[in-house]
DNA sequence: ATCGCACACGTTATAGCATAACGCAATTGA
DNA sequence: TCAATTGCGTTATGCTATAACGTGTGCGAT
């Protein structure tokens, strides 16, 4: 999905996700986004919407989240699952991918015929600061 | 961590659960359960939250839903991380281990030194009867 | 031009998921 | 017996997400 000319509320969200530094809710957005004219929940959900449509942001189903793509040069959805390791303390997320696991679980589901469309990764603990 | 007797209320959500054929919204585990005395989301997310601790219950993070373990017998906390297939049109639910995808995680983790706690993996898509 | 369509947007209302805070009762162990 | 723990019930509240309706704008087809 390669990503078309953003619209001034998509743009709105996008560039507070980019300038947080961790992962955001979208009722966390709206807030930020009051003295742009943002009012409602839906503004941040639409936007939300393609923005997750365009790759250039990610959902941590775990947390009920977002955060803008850690790679923005490449396209995240190119090249297979991406897997996020987020910090419980800090909320710092960092985003990877591993082929190796993207070919382990293409392999299982492959073998169970179970035809996968989106797959998600998250490990949830403490990054390498807050663990000290 | 090993499960105890189970209190009233935490059998009654487990055997909603197992007797269910997919996973289930703690509302609809609550729906199920007003014969029988249940009339607030708190008595059921109180049992939920032993049954996830004693191992027994998954919950599935990308559609807020709880699934009895498929590994009655084995302690699904004791061989590594637990994966789940996710149809998105029947509802049926595949869950897995790969040692391999384990080992694969907990090495990236290791070289970042970030401290896993808890992992999610979560394949949805449609199961082999429903991509047909 | 103007019609029809697609799309973004704004607003209100509602649905769905989860926890805080209080109080009570039963159990347990010092 | 007393204190601590645990489970339980209830009410209220907060957080997350979508339904439904209407408006305006751009753009190609007629
Ligand atoms: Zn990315
Ligand atoms: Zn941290
Ligand atoms: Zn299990
Ligand atoms: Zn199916």
């Amino acid at each position: 999905m390669n990503a078309p000319a953003l619209t001034k509320n998509q743009a709105l969200v996008f560039e507070v996700l980019e300038k947080a530094d961790g992962p955001l809710s979208a009722y966390t957005i709206l807030d930020r986004l009051r003295d742009h004219g943002f009012r409602a929940p839906l503004q941040v959900y639409r936007a939300l919407e393609k923005l997750l449509e365009y790759g250039v942001v990610h959902r941590l189903e775990s947390i009920n989240a977002f955060v803008a793509c850690a790679h923005p040069d490449q396209n995240c959805h190119s090249h297979g699952i991406v897997a996020f390791a987020i910090c419980e303390s800090c909320g710092h997320v960092m985003e990877f991918h591993d082929h190796e696991v993207d070919h382990r679980l293409m392999d299982w589901t492959r073998g169970k015929k179970f035809k996968a469309e989106k797959t998600t990764i998250e490990i949830r603990g403490l990054c390498e600061a807050c663990a000290a």
